[in-house]
DNA sequence: TTCGTCAGTTCATTCACTGAACCGACCGGC
DNA sequence: GCCGGTCGGTTCAGTGAATGAACTGACGAA
């Protein structure tokens, strides 16, 4: 995931190594999964997920040269790059869908959905195969607008990015971090 | 993953981080892949996966304890079991079928369909999000029959697990190895 | 008795992850 | 010009997981 020791699944032809070798890695569908929800930047990734900043660099830049995330310049001076999915990035959204779905239905510990996705066209909230029971398409994730579900906690992770993911937004939109405290 | 140093994620409440320590480490999505294919032996798993076998038992095991796998004795003296799938694994298809089918549109290592899917009781192969097309709903694994498809690489992998895969067969149906060779 | 299979375990080596410290470019305040 | 802070990293020592080869033990077949 994870995972360790070298990061190819050798003579494997099955497709799903493929995949696996470029986002199997862990962390890195954590933080694909973070893009998908606004974060874009180098330290937002880092506040929220608690990952090693090592590991951090390594895994974006496996990412920008698997062609999943691209690495853009936003602002000269200081040079700061935001990260953003590519076409083949966003066709990720129903694997990271299914996994996160199945954690919520099958993984005691993850009892509740923590977020619901309405697709904004139809203003309905897609089921647990990304489904639109309005339209009868699965939803693609720009047509997607996440809100907290039953299942939130609120008393964890008080960092901004946190915060900041607790209300309202669409997916794919950069974060608003405007709104929130910084952290003590 | 794949994963290395401790496989949990503390202090994501998000579903996909359940999800991750569950089947995120390196290896256990293609042990659970192989399970669908209908590989249900420890000996067949390390034929056809190149696994070390301590890792194999390690990653058997914890899919049983996370109730993703059931260990279920086939045969008295000599004591065999054979790993078949739970309600809960069978469930995580669709988050398998979404990242082999995202590596065989994305990923250029990957081109072709090594295999096709037919949802059975209409006959006509799934779609790429794994809507059957006649009957307009996601095809559950046990509805559907592997075949070859187009990309299929006949002079690679030449053991007795990969030679049974390239035969049609209804997934979750235990392999037939009878018509195959044994390797030199 | 000997050979072979199956399903492991053990062990030394290799290698990735971790966490803390460090670094350099830049900005704002004074 | 100096000081403190932020951002986005890199470096490094320590740890622990993956690897591959060797070993084990129960059994069946010849």
């Amino acid at each position: 995931m994870g995972m360790a020791l070298g990061k190819d699944y050798a003579g494997q032809q099955c497709a799903l190594a493929r995949a696996l070798e470029l986002v199997g890695e862990r962390w890195t569908l954590l933080v694909v999964r973070d893009v998908f929800y606004g974060v874009r930047r180098f330290s937002d990734f880092q506040a929220h997920l608690d990952i090693p900043r090592a590991v951090l660099t390594s895994r974006l830049t496996a990412l920008v040269e698997a062609d999943v995330l691209e690495r853009r310049r936003y602002q000269e001076s200081p040079p700061r790059d935001e990260y953003v999915l590519t076409d083949t990035g966003r066709a990720l959204w129903p694997a990271v869908f299914a996994l996160a779905q199945w954690a919520i239905e099958f993984v005691p510990s993850a009892a509740g959905a923590l977020r619901e996705f309405v697709h904004i066209p139809c203003g309905v909230i897609v089921d647990r195969s990304g489904l639109c029971p309005g339209c009868r398409t699965v939803a693609p994730p720009d047509e997607l607008e996440m809100r907290p579900g039953p299942g939130i906690l609120t008393h964890t992770r008080t960092d901004p990015v946190s915060l900041a993911l607790r209300s309202p937004h669409r997916l794919l939109e950069p974060l608003d971090l405007s709104g929130v405290a910084k952290p003590a």
